[in-house]
DNA sequence: TGGGGTCCT
DNA sequence: AGGACCC
């Protein structure tokens, strides 16, 4: 390939590598690469990340939570929208938004459910988001249907499994490759493992996509046979691109993108519109527009420093917006996927617009209504990722001056709860009616200094919120883990070496001898407490280990030592793995390499 | 238009 | 406390 075009392509891919070896997880300007760009270890390190989304997720729920209506239409209501219908009803003509009234019109035969509880959404959520950390430490949620996963270590860790150099690989990726039109994996390439070396870096990383891709059709088959979910995937080599991709093909299917030469000079095409770009909401598009900018390629030419478009849009935005909205337009997205951990907050919310709220009695009555909402949410929420601290609460609000007078006004106050508790300890038995009403006495103070007393108002929406604190007794866990290599020291180790440094070695000696021991745990509650049950534990006694533990592992420690004690604990990080669980991570279902890989020809 | 979340300023 | 972004 060209000298030049050799070039941008080490400088794009360099800017879409692991965060931490690149400065922070900041975009990187391509034109102002890092020395490091040249590396050949670091473009070996291109990223593999997968956007898995669930089709429609919340009519499958409902597909799942009534099996009879498997495969009729199903809307899914909040208030008076449809705001999701399954693809039998889409072949309706039903859309995203519509209104009740048309969805009736469009298709009488249609089943209407109610979703204005999340609850049982949120509970296949996060069993699909366990499925997902099977695979990797790295998932992030992003909303209750999606996550991205950074599959870069298993990948890696699966190559370097090939023990035997003679071994030969066939190659061939999984699923759709953008934007080919037939399906990729009939061409296959057999590549043994010692030719690994003498790819060059373009190569490797397609390679290391297409296993990935394979990886992605693994997580997904998982989530369908263990959830009943289907979902539709992007597989790239950054969060943007995954995005991106993943719904080129819907549903239930998955797409490659391959950060080819022939794309590089535009990863996105010129003409795709500002508000496709994940990154670019409703207001920098609104901004955009006023500009006459409209697509990537007019955002590409007006943002050239020099230029003189460019002093026009440093009215809107400012240098820092312009260089990542420049970044995302080139197709290059540096952020990591960052592990999702325990909720930081916990809200609840309702709204009025059809029945409007006028007086303070009504006001208490739905405060009251939503601080029970908020106790079982927080309730919930305290049972899967353990106990903390609850310092902050909040009230905001929508409303309207006076009946029709003025726009409607938004308004938030917080305050510190101080000895005020609303957390629970894991055996306290607390009086959860009492502290509705204490609740509720407290959103009504907060409401009073947002609208005073004898103001006239019309009320839209209310929202009450919560934060979390840190897991109290950091120390406690320490007394577990003597076994395990520290988790520390283990983040310490990732940031300085290479992925492909470390870790190379098995402890065990034989590098069989983990396979398949350990049972899958991962976060799955009801999985996970049945387990403990079928082990003798009293069940009562498994769910507050599991509450303080999260996994197996840790409980059966923890029980075993006689815990789970009434000291919380602290949250194991998600964020570095123990060796142990990286080990069970590359036996994870199909480790074969045979059914990996890529079309090695051009 | 809903009922959630996150991060940045 | 508000605003941006995401679903």
């Amino acid at each position: 390939m060209a000298v030049e075009t050799e070039r941008r392509w080490r400088n794009i891919l360099t800017s879409q590598m692991i965060p931490e070896a690149c400065g922070e997880g900041k975009l990187s300007e391509p034109s102002t690469a890092r020395a490091a760009a040249s590396s050949p270890e670091l473009l070996a390190a291109s990223r593999c990340i997968l956007a898995i989304d669930m089709d429609c997720f919340y009519a499958q729920c409902e597909e799942i939570r009534h099996p009879h209506l498997k495969g009729r239409p199903v809307g899914v209501q909040q208030k008076m929208l449809v705001i999701t219908s399954n693809y039998a009803a889409r072949a309706c003509g039903i859309k995203k938004g519509d209104s009740l009234q048309v969805v009736r019109e469009k298709c009488p035969e249609i089943t209407i459910c109610n979703g204005e509880d999340l609850t049982f959404y949120g509970e296949l959520s996060q069993r699909a988001f366990d499925v997902a950390a099977r695979w990797s430490s790295k998932v992030e949620k992003l909303g209750l249907d999606e996550v991205f996963v950074d599959v870069t270590e298993l990948v890696a860790e699966r190559f370097r499994a090939l023990d035997d150099p003679e071994a030969c690989l066939r190659l061939a990726s999984t699923g759709h490759e953008y934007p080919k039109e037939s399906e990729s994996g009939s061409s296959e390439v057999r590549v043994r493992q010692g030719d690994w070396k003498d790819l060059d870096d373009a190569h490797r990383c397609w390679a290391r996509l297409a296993l990935a891709s394979e990886i992605c059709r693994e997580i997904r088959e998982a989530i369908l046979s263990e959830i009943g979910l289907t979902s539709s995937a992007g597989i790239s080599v950054s969060k943007q691109l995954a995005k991106m991709v993943s719904s080129w093909k819907k549903p239930s299917q998955q797409t490659l993108f391959l950060p080819t030469a022939d794309r590089l000079g535009h990863l996105l095409p010129d003409d795709l519109p500002v508000q496709k770009v994940p990154g670019i909401g409703f207001a920098s598009t609104q901004k955009l527009h006023e500009l006459g900018v409209r697509t990537t390629g007019e955002v590409l030419s007006a943002v050239v420093p020099e230029g003189e478009e460019y002093g026009r849009l440093l009215t809107e935005f400012d240098a820092g917006a312009l260089r990542t909205m420049k970044a995302l337009c080139l197709g290059i997205d540096a952020s990591p996927v960052k592990a999702s951990g325990a909720p930081k907050t916990c809200s609840v919310q309702d709204s009025f617009w059809q029945g409007p709220v006028r007086t303070d009695v009504q006001v208490r009555d739905n405060l009251l209504a939503l601080a029970q909402k908020l106790i079982t949410k927080i309730r919930s929420d305290e049972r899967m990722y353990g106990y903390r601290p609850i310092p902050t609460f909040s009230l905001s609000l929508m409303h309207a001056p006076s009946s029709d007078g003025g726009a409607a006004r938004r308004g938030r106050k917080q305050m510190q709860l101080g000895s005020f508790q609303i957390a629970r300890q894991p055996g306290e038995q607390g009086d959860d009616e009492r502290l509705q009403g204490q609740i509720a006495d407290r959103a009504f103070a907060l409401f009073r200094k947002l609208v005073p007393a004898e103001e006239p108002f019309v009320l839209h929406i209310l929202n009450l919120q919560v934060g979390f604190g840190e897991a109290l007794g950091a120390q406690r866990r320490l007394s577990f883990g003597a076994s395990a290599p520290s988790a520390t020291a283990s983040a310490a180790a990732q940031l300085q070496a290479p992925v492909e440094d470390i870790e190379l070695t098995d402890s065990d000696g034989d590098g069989e001898a983990g396979r398949n021991q350990t049972p899958p745990v991962s976060t799955e509650r009801p999985d996970a407490v049945a387990t403990l049950v079928s082990m003798g534990f009293a069940q009562d006694r498994a769910q507050r280990a599991l509450a303080q533990c999260c996994d197996v592992p840790r409980a059966v420690e923890m029980l075993l030592a006689g815990g789970p004690s009434s000291s919380p604990t602290r949250l194991p990080r998600r964020d570095v793995s123990s060796r142990a669980e990286k080990r069970q991570r590359l036996n994870c279902p199909a480790p074969e390499a045979s059914g990996a890989i890529i079309d090695l020809l051009d």
